[in-house]
DNA sequence: TGTATTTGTATTAGATATAGAACATTTTGC
DNA sequence: GCAAAATGTTCTATATCTAATACAAATACA
């Protein structure tokens, strides 16, 4: 039995992707000769061509018959960069159309996961919903969430397809206190893939977060789902103390879209930070 | 012309294993059987079976004629839930076993890229360097850095493989007073796979970090890839100040292996957060 | 016990991936 | 202009992937 490997072609795309994305490659530069790549990969030319086919169709090489392939202008509309802590805010500030679909709105008995992480009873219901955020028509997020229904009952289905879920909480006296997120790394399913129109098997970032009120109590949890193309998470640390207590300290930043990693101007002086109201 | 897409075998291998892994499919549960699976990803049986073969050799499945295809002890080793802003230090006062191993060590031009981020003049040297890290013998991140070369000069290739990188720069009189990191998902290529013992395709946690001394020089660029399933980014944040100014401050916080999401005890009391001296 | 369900195994057929080769067309550079 | 080198195109041949089907063996349950 052998393992499972991608196929060659695909193999040799996304390693090629990844170094232009990367800037390994720089745009301008010549790729080697096709007999060359085959030569060195140990491949054939028609595997080469395959994974060459792909990279031109994604925009991010030119093939000029007679002369080579050349990498183009990498990273073509990486336009948003944002910042997971205070993306929406910041993209809404920036007037970027925002919209979310609903894609599912339900109660149901809680999952032991999600009872779990709110600290519900045995069996206590939840509310549980889906949505896609798209920004300019193009999705840059699926979520899921899980309320208490004691809590989801105090917002309807039109109010979570317009308004911010924390929003909503607030409203009903609903007192945030202290949140715990997450974020790791994941493949798109097929669902998800189509919903976020991105191949299947796409690396996507993975965030759960968890809102305790003052109580301690569990208000909110939220699965999130982002396309790493358009979203990256950033931020900036500052260090402090002196000695060997020196340590760094967070400080949550605002990243302007188009703007690259760019520390902040002098020193001290953090930003107000402030999380996403998803 | 076609997208270049993973094959269906491996695309549902990947899925699943990721469900497994993620604990969304808990140990001691049953699976579909194969016909129903089939079904629901519109496959044929063929296919599941060898996704599902691919999992038993990973040993976290179990198939049992008759019976059914049952999830094992998932996570056999996830021992090591960590924070990326301070988990080497994290896992040293752990007492776990961990070293590096130096895969490349040399003086370069810089790349536009890193001159960039470094904000070096034109043609100007770095020392570059790969190191793959371990922990209890599983190697669990690959880090790339890009060091000026003034610096880079003050410590040698036998410091790298056994001491931090941001330890050598400081007992070099370096001033680390800033750092700027992005967090985000890539795929898996040929070698990085191999190196870190995952799939060819595997999703994996992306960290680039950019710190600055007293000056605003830029004297470490770090590109790092974590294995999701070793470790996830977490921060814990609190609510602060009052009615429209009420924003989320963000604390680092510690993360013990084997505790889940668990928020801080009582209120303030916010832990010293440090950053990874990798 | 008997029946339904599950995994294991085998076969057939078609679609796709890959290798290898030949030749055309375009560009570069002498 | 000419030769070398690059991509574009077409073809043949083999191996693998995937679908579809049938049947055997093991298990669970009434």
């Amino acid at each position: 039995m052998v393992a499972i490997e991608p196929s060659k072609t695909q193999r040799l795309y996304l390693l090629l992707k990844e170094q232009i994305l990367k800037g390994v490659l720089s745009p301008g530069h010549r790729l080697p000769s096709e007999p060359q790549l085959a030569a060195q990969h140990r491949l054939s030319r028609v595997t080469i061509r395959r994974a060459l086919e792909g990279l031109e169709q994604d925009g991010l090489i030119r093939r000029q018959p007679g002369a080579g392939t050349f990498v183009l202008d990498a990273r073509p509309r990486k336009g948003v960069v944002g910042d997971l802590s205070n993306m929406l805010a910041h993209l809404v500030a920036m007037g970027r159309a925002t919209r979310a679909k609903l894609l599912s709105f339900s109660y149901q008995p809680s999952t032991p996961a999600v009872s779990a992480a709110l600290k519900l009873a045995e069996g206590e219901r939840v509310q549980h919903s889906i949505r896609v955020r798209y920004i300019d028509d193009t999705p840059f997020s699926h979520l899921t969430t899980y309320v208490p229904e004691r809590i989801g009952v105090t917002y309807s289905e039109a109010d979570l397809a317009s308004t911010p879920l924390l929003t909503l909480l607030e409203r009903s006296g609903v007192v945030a206190d202290r949140a715990s997120q997450t974020v790791t790394a994941t493949l798109a399913g097929p669902e998800i893939a189509e919903l976020l129109q991105v191949e299947i098997g796409s690396p996507l970032l993975s965030m759960t977060r968890v809102v305790y009120d003052d109580h301690g109590r569990g208000v909110e949890y939220l699965s999130a789902l982002y396309r790493p193309d358009l979203h990256s998470f950033q931020m900036e640390m500052t260090r402090t103390g002196i000695g060997a207590e020196r340590r760094w300290s967070p400080v949550s930043s605002l990243t302007r879209p188009g703007t690259d990693t760019k520390p902040l101007p002098g020193r001290g002086n953090p930003r107000r930070p402030s999380i996403t109201p998803l």
